[in-house]
DNA sequence: CGTGTTTGACCTGCGC
DNA sequence: GCGCAGGTCAAACACG
C-alpha cells in the first residue's frame, strides 16, 4: 500500500456554519463598536462572502483529493486481499494434494476485479516442478464476483453444467457445489463452486458483492459452445453466456470469459488486457461510485454525524 | 414425461 | 484399525 496515497485528513469541514457567520457578525459588531455611527460597508461583507466561498472551494478540493486517495487505497486493499486469497487457496490445494496424493497442474486464475489484475501463474513451486508424466489433469481456480443475494452458486462461464452433489465442508459454513460438464456426454471436466471464505466472515453485507471460488478440474474435450448453443441448452442463461465479473448494473462492468488456461482463454486474456488499459475515467467512475456508496451507507453517515457533533461540542 | 436439482448414503483416502 | 472429511452416487423430488 503506497503511503504516498495518504493525504492530510485534517480538514476544516465547515462543521459549524454559524462559526464563520458569527465571525463575520462579530467583525460587523466590532465595526459597529469601533465606529458605531458608520455601518459596515457592503463591500466588506461581500469580501467576507468571497473569502468563505474560496474556503469552501478549498475544502471541496481537499475532499476530492481524499476521495481519490481513498480510491487508491481501495484498490491496494483489494490487491492485498487477492494475494491473501491466493495464498490460502494454495495452502488448501496442498492439503488436498496430501489427501489425494495425486499429481495436478494447478494454476490459479483470478478474473473479475475492477483494477483488472489478472493473475495466471504457476505460483505453487511443487506443481511447477512436477514431472511431466504426473500431470494428468488441469486444475484452474477462478474467483467470480456475484450478487450477494444470489445463493445459487452458479458461475456462468458459457458451459453447460449439471449439478451432481453438494457438501458442507469443515472450514466453510457455506456448502460447496459439485458440477459436471453436461455439454458433451464424455466431457470429463468437473467444477467445484464454493463461496470465498474471507468475504463471508468479514465483508459480506447488503452493499458488498460476494465472491465465489470456482475450481475447474480437467479439460473440455469439445469446443466452447456458441451463444446460440448455450441458449438452446440453457435458455435462462442465454442473455449472458459468459460470466459477468460485476453484477452491478450501475457500476462499470468488465465482462470476462472464464476459460481454462491455455485452452480457449484467448478472449479472457484479450479482455483482461482491455481492463488493464482502462483509462483514468474508470478510476473516476469508481471514486464516484464509492462516494455514492458511502453517502448511502447509514453507518457511515451516522459515524460522520457523530464525529461532527463531537467536534462541534 | 423428460430433465435438472436436492440430499442422504456410501466410498475413499489420510491422519492419528 | 478407527474416525474424519471430501467426493460421488442415486433415489426422490420439483418443474416446465
Amino acid at each position: 500500500m503506497g503511503s504516498s496515497a495518504w493525504v492530510d485528513t485534517t480538514l476544516d469541514l465547515n462543521i459549524n456554519p454559524f462559526h464563520h457567520r458569527n465571525k463575520a457578525l462579530r467583525t460587523e459588531s466590532q465595526g459597529e463598536m469601533d465606529d458605531s455611527d458608520v455601518k459596515l460597508p457592503f463591500k466588506q461583507e461581500n469580501a467576507v462572502l468571497v473569502e468563505e466561498l474560496n474556503r469552501i472551494k478549498d475544502e471541496n478540493k481537499k475532499l476530492t483529493e481524499m476521495l481519490t486517495a481513498l480510491g487508491h487505497c481501495y484498490n491496494d486493499l483489494q490487491n492485498k486481499f487477492m494475494e491473501l486469497v491466493t495464498v490460502n487457496s494454495e495452502n488448501e490445494v496442498s492439503t488436498s494434494k496430501k489427501r489425494k496424493a495425486e499429481c495436478e497442474d494447478y494454476s490459479p486464475n483470478m478474473i473479475g476485479f475492477s483494477n483488472g489484475n489478472t493473475e495466471t501463474s504457476c505460483s505453487d513451486e511443487d506443481s511447477c516442478k512436477m514431472p511431466r508424466e504426473c500431470i494428468k489433469t488441469t486444475i484452474s481456480r477462478t474467483y467470480v464476483r456475484t450478487n450477494p443475494s444470489d445463493n445459487s452458486l452458479i458461475v456462468r462461464d458459457g458451459y453447460q453444467w449439471r449439478k451432481y452433489g453438494q457438501k458442507v465442508t469443515k472450514d466453510n459454513p457455506s456448502p460447496r457445489a459439485y458440477f459436471k460438464c453436461s455439454f458433451a456426454p464424455s466431457c470429463p471436466v468437473k467444477k467445484k463452486v464454493s463461496p470465498a471464505l474471507i468475504f463471508d466472515h468479514v465483508q459480506r453485507s447488503a452493499e458488498n458483492p460476494s465472491f465465489l471460488v470456482a475450481t475447474y478440474e480437467g479439460e473440455h474435450n469439445h469446443a466452447h459452445p456458441s451463444p446460440s448453443e448455450v441458449a438452446i441448452l440453457s435458455p435462462k442463461f442465454s442473455a449472458n453466456p459468459v460470466s459477468c465479473a460485476s453484477t452491478r448494473p450501475s457500476a462499470p462492468t468488465a465482462t470476462l470469459e472464464l476459460m481454462q488456461p491455455g485452452g480457449y482463454g484467448d478472449g479472457a486474456k484479450k479482455k483482461t488486457q482491455e481492463v488493464d488499459d482502462a483509462p483514468a475515467a474508470i478510476q473516476q467512475v469508481l471514486v464516484q461510485h464509492m462516494a455514492v456508496s458511502l453517502t448511502r451507507n447509514p453507518n457511515f453517515t451516522a459515524a460522520l454525524a457523530a464525529a461532527i457533533s463531537g467536534r462541534v461540542i
